[in-house]
DNA sequence: GTGGGGAGTGAATCAAGCG
DNA sequence: CCGCTTGATTCACTCCCCA
């Protein structure tokens, strides 16, 4: 095994706990077997694992176009295996390898077909990893099914799982908002397969990788379970578009592949690629991230009198501001939130955006004193 | 076990090679445990399965939404399991008892979710089937994810698979394609989930079925894989959508039920539906085959002028009709799909019902208008 | 009748931090 | 580790009510 470097220099992971910015190992390829190759990695290293393990294709003869031109089919050496049996137990190593190098907390992600997928799902659930979601991918230009037999194969799978129940893994939730239009980002994935400049060619014109993913797919995975700095693994590198994508976004990447060939045309990319700076990579910030206010803090700096008078959104329910910070309405007395959660008679109320002060004619939520408050500490 | 009897009278399955028309337990349904109820039917006497089986949803507490209602989830007793070990016996008990009933050209269509999906299509691998698609259902109004920790659970995955490699499974390539305006039928399904008048609610307006599918999903399965006078299997009825949309289209139906309740509310659905004669059947086909009118053939035929103005149903999007057969509306310019999609700023939009055009006082859509050009190519 | 606003809801493995 | 407090969260669609 020997070990390939494109000697980038990039921010520190966003914790270095058990993994040295300077270690060796960092944003580089190591050859060989998945598995062995994976044991040079010190135990909970990783925060984000991208895998596109070979599909298990079960091809027959060749397939032709309509015009009897031949399908360039994924007929490698490497995605040959004798049985069910035997993919399963290739399955079982590598992800017992993975989980290993993951940290507690670190994500994983599995791309497949239904060739595939099934058995990767039910391993993963079989060896303790927790499911997150599974996502398709559907390709907006996928290839058409030429026989008339079947659907056209248009999407693929992806698992995302960690390790354990009780994992909090990364989930920049807001990034991913504001990236899909202010909408929760679902479950479904609209993006057009790798075609023309992104798709690395020989000398010969012909395709150097037969699965190139997207970049696209990739981007979306890290913004969504990583943060800058961080160590990403792809343990079947291939033309590694996931070290393209780690560098773009300032994540630290390793990657595993046996074939030489491939190792080569992802050095020269990866090289070729300029690394993400600080201020580009800068995500939305995650409201939960942000400082904590007391509710007393609108007291302290003016902006609420003890006394004032607070309603609720349809000024059903009364409350009175008093000097230590706590709500008075009726008999209830307590926190906004244990005030909030009484009058309505629920268990539980966020009292920020429940309590309104009157501002002029209209109601606004205290919250927007709050952001207040946050927009002069940054100052 | 009993047997409940709707008294449909259909035409003979197109091949009563193990089927008699008449046999006892076509048109009705078993009551009792999957496999055991399935003991009373034939070997090889089912064209079609399409099956829902519990998802082993392993769900913690209550989930609230933002304001704090309380989500109404699925912990019926039904879909409990104590460990992967037991659900994945149970589904091998009932894929082999499916197994031995199918014909051997027939098909098998199985939905789920990541909860058990990856389990049922490694055991239908492991049990000899032969998967000939997985196949995605996009839903258009999913259930958001109310705490921000994962993706929007947008989808569910559905296995079509047959008996062995080597079968021969009806698939009405043809009918789909045209179906879908010419365009392959692809493995991913845009429906919504099944809400307003479909949804089945008892007296109290309690959903009857706390997962019942929608009758488009049914239709598109048993369009894809049967053909009128089969025999459908469905061994989860549940409250009989399977059944409803079988009668619909003309083919027979058998299911298979535990919950009385169940059997009621699908008995009584099933009864009140107009059965699918022979000759609406055909009208059907016809219609699936009616040719492809593009928008240019309604100022061709100068049914439209270019020039003319259409708008949205709430007359909110103006756009303007031009020579070629595009609309420009804003800076949007493309076709009428495409513009209104654009304008709605959705990711798709069915032009010939959104655009409408001034006739008189009321507003058409200019789907009439190509109702019209069908009418004229028919005389 | 028509249009706008508000309420309700759907197969969901749905919290984090502190003492 | 348990228990308590604090606090962070929603999209598409249907139906009802009322102007």
């Amino acid at each position: 095994m020997s070990v390939v470097r494109t000697g980038v220099s990039l921010a520190a992971p966003h914790t270095t706990e058990n993994t040295e910015a300077s270690a060796s190992w960092l944003n580089t390829i190591l050859k060989g077997d998945c598995v062995a190759a994976l044991e040079k990695l010190p135990s909970r290293s990783v925060d984000l694992v991208f895998a596109d393990p070979p599909y298990n294709l079960q091809l027959g003869g060749d397939l032709h176009r309509p015009d009897q031109s031949k399908v360039d089919a994924c007929d490698d050496h490497w995605d040959q295996f004798e049985s069910f049996e035997a993919y399963d137990g290739f399955t079982r190593a590598w992800l017992l390898a993975v989980r290993r190098v993951m940290k507690p907390d670190g994500s994983l992600y599995v791309i497949g077909s239904y060739h595939n997928i099934f058995r990767v799902g039910a391993i993963l659930q079989d060896l303790g990893f927790w499911i997150m979601n599974d996502i398709v991918w559907l390709k907006s230009n996928p290839m058409p099914n030429f026989r008339g037999k079947r659907f056209t194969n248009a999407h693929e799978t992806m698992i995302w799982a960690v390790k354990s129940k009780d994992a909090k893994p990364t989930f920049n939730y807001d990034a991913l908002k504001t990236f899909n239009e202010d909408l929760q980002m679902r479950s479904d994935w609209h993006l057009p397969i790798c075609t023309g400049t992104e798709r690395l060619k020989d000398k010969a014109g012909l395709k150097v990788h037969p699965t190139q993913k997207p970049e696209s797919l990739l981007y979306r995975v890290l913004t969504a379970s990583s943060r800058p700095g961080d160590v990403v693994l792809d343990p079947f590198f291939g033309t590694g578009t996931t070290g393209a994508v780690a560098r773009k976004l300032g994540r630290h990447y390793v990657g595993v592949e046996r074939e030489q060939d491939y190792i080569d045309a992802a050095t020269a990319r990866i090289a070729a690629i300029e690394p993400g700076d600080a201020a580009s990579l800068e995500m939305q910030q995650s409201k939960r991230s942000q400082k904590r206010i007391p509710f007393g803090s609108l007291l302290e700096s003016g902006l609420l009198q003890p006394g004032t008078e607070l309603t609720c959104p349809k000024g059903r329910h009364l409350a009175i501001v008093r000097a230590d910070g706590s709500l008075k309405s009726g008999d209830h007395t307590g926190s906004i939130h244990k005030v909030g959660a009484l009058v309505q008679g629920q268990e539980a109320c966020n009292g920020w955006t429940f309590w309104h002060i009157q501002d002029g004619r209209k109601k606004a939520p205290i919250d927007e004193l709050r952001k207040e408050i946050r927009s002069r500490l940054q100052a």
